[in-house]
DNA sequence: TCCTATACGTAGCGCGACTACATGTAGCGG
DNA sequence: CCGCTACATGTAGTCGCGCTACGTATAGGA
């Protein structure tokens, strides 16, 4: 897919991805991509900053736990971020019932 | 609409709103207003020179014409346009096929 | 005469996803 | 046991592009 469409969405898909489950960084890179039949692959650079940064705004939180000898840090979604994502949820319908009713008439 | 959640998807719209007619700059303003009731209400800072970016891409041909003194530059589609267009709609297809599957699997 | 709608355009900013890099462990094949 | 791949997290800097904020100009109505 072109880049930089995401542009704006990438909130709303990691939030979505998270939604009833608790996944670490690397977790939801390959959940993203499974669940986009591969279409998404997102590179790390994007991924991690964008955690961090949903977690200042309160809609995530995260704990670090070891697997393995391997440390992960895993993000759940706050109740502040259910309902982000609810909000996101709905300006993406809105998005698309305005660009879709402009492509296709 | 949330600001920028458009990039990536400015020059399908220009391109979506020409399909068929000529228009010059501010009327394809109004018409993308109209299409979608008012939801896009794009500044002529973003709409004139991305016209100038596609038709440099050779996707628009323009033209000026004078009506009751005022110049206007009237905006087609060449045949690349058309093209563009019809490939640009199917990236959006695919576009929505995957976010939307993420945001509501 | 002044204000609004019409009409085109440029300069510069800022945001956010990307590229490229840095770091380190676990496990497997040879 | 050595190297390679997968796993795992992160930062620094770049760059494209839509936006804000201007500047210019005419037609027509109040």
């Amino acid at each position: 897919m072109k880049a930089d469409t995401l542009r704006g969405h990438l909130d709303a898909l990691l939030l979505a991805v998270l939604d009833g489950r608790k996944l670490h960084g690397y977790a939801i890179i390959e959940a993203l991509s499974l669940r986009s039949d591969g279409a998404l692959d997102l590179p790390t650079g994007t991924v991690y900053p964008a955690l961090r940064r949903l977690e200042r705004a309160g809609w995530l939180a995260s704990e670090w736990d070891v697997v393995s000898g391997r440390k992960r840090r895993t993000y759940r979604l706050t109740r502040a971020g259910q309902q982000a994502l609810a909000a996101e949820r709905a300006q993406w319908r809105e998005f698309t019932t305005v660009i879709g009713g402009v492509l296709e008439p």
